[in-house]
DNA sequence: TGGGCCGTCCTATCGTCCTAGGACAGTGCG
DNA sequence: CGCACTGTCCTAGGACGATAGGACGGCCCA
């Protein structure tokens, strides 16, 4: 319990490092790592860990309270909402919905069948199994 | 047939315009729609289609010619290689197989269930049916 | 041969995002 | 009070990609 958060940023990802803790920070919510009223890393701190600017970090901070997932008072720290969870579930929801949409999308239009993709997605499910022949469970 | 191909590109996208045109071409290959030899518009054609700058196509052109898809001739066009199918196949199941993880992943660390998974799957494969709770199954 | 189209290349400019470093006011605690 | 910590704000710079406009040589065909 002592690390209640660890955020791990790509800096040459295809998605740009605020945006990467934001859904992060979002996803944690949704899942019940962070509960309202929790107090989320300092600017300067969180900066260290993920490597990343403190003015990025604080960008994400003020930007999670534009939509009411944070709360944010200065001098003491920023904490989530109590209305967190319910958004961030929503914000999660839409979001997984719309990036597996265009993953079907984009693989019917790249000529893939259905049972092709239901067949990579058992495959994205179990990526432990049957990844090789000889390999112990 | 008098369209062979129709590229669609979202300026404000989270991919840059140029590879949102090489996935498309790329995936166009894959999927057989363009097959070895068929001649692809010219750059400045495909620039005012797309809507963006002539340069930007002819980015892409070169790139996918360094990758082995496509034959550059100039004073002729640039053309479709012969091994392009085989690459463009191997390159698209990448990618999907990639994209997907990833989602998994994604959905995973932000508390869903594999049963989750699941449903949200199904209704990605078909968003036309099972739209609202009351309906037959 | 000449005109039109082709891909390529060049320089310059713009917008966006992250980085860098500093300055400020508010809060909590000894 | 005084100090350490907090979030916020500001200016400046760099990296990256797209844009803009022009110039070059190669190819095809009338």
């Amino acid at each position: 319990m002592g690390q209640s958060l660890t955020i791990r940023v790509d800096p040459k990802g295809d998605r740009p490092p605020s945006e990467q803790i934001a859904a992060q920070v979002r996803f944690a919510i949704a899942a019940g790592v962070i509960e309202p009223g929790a107090r989320l890393p300092s600017v300067r701190q969180l900066a260290v860990e993920a490597l990343v600017n403190p003015n990025t970090v604080g960008k994400v901070w003020r930007d999670l309270e534009r939509e009411g997932v944070l709360e944010s008072r200065p001098g003491d720290g920023v904490f989530v909402a109590v209305a967190a969870p319910e958004l961030c579930k929503d914000a999660r929801d839409r979001e997984l919905t719309a990036r597996l949409g265009a993953w079907v999308n984009d693989a019917r239009s790249a000529g893939l069948e259905e049972g092709e993709l239901r067949e990579l997605f058992e495959r994205a499910l179990a990526p432990r199994r049957l990844r090789r022949v000889g390999e112990r469970s």
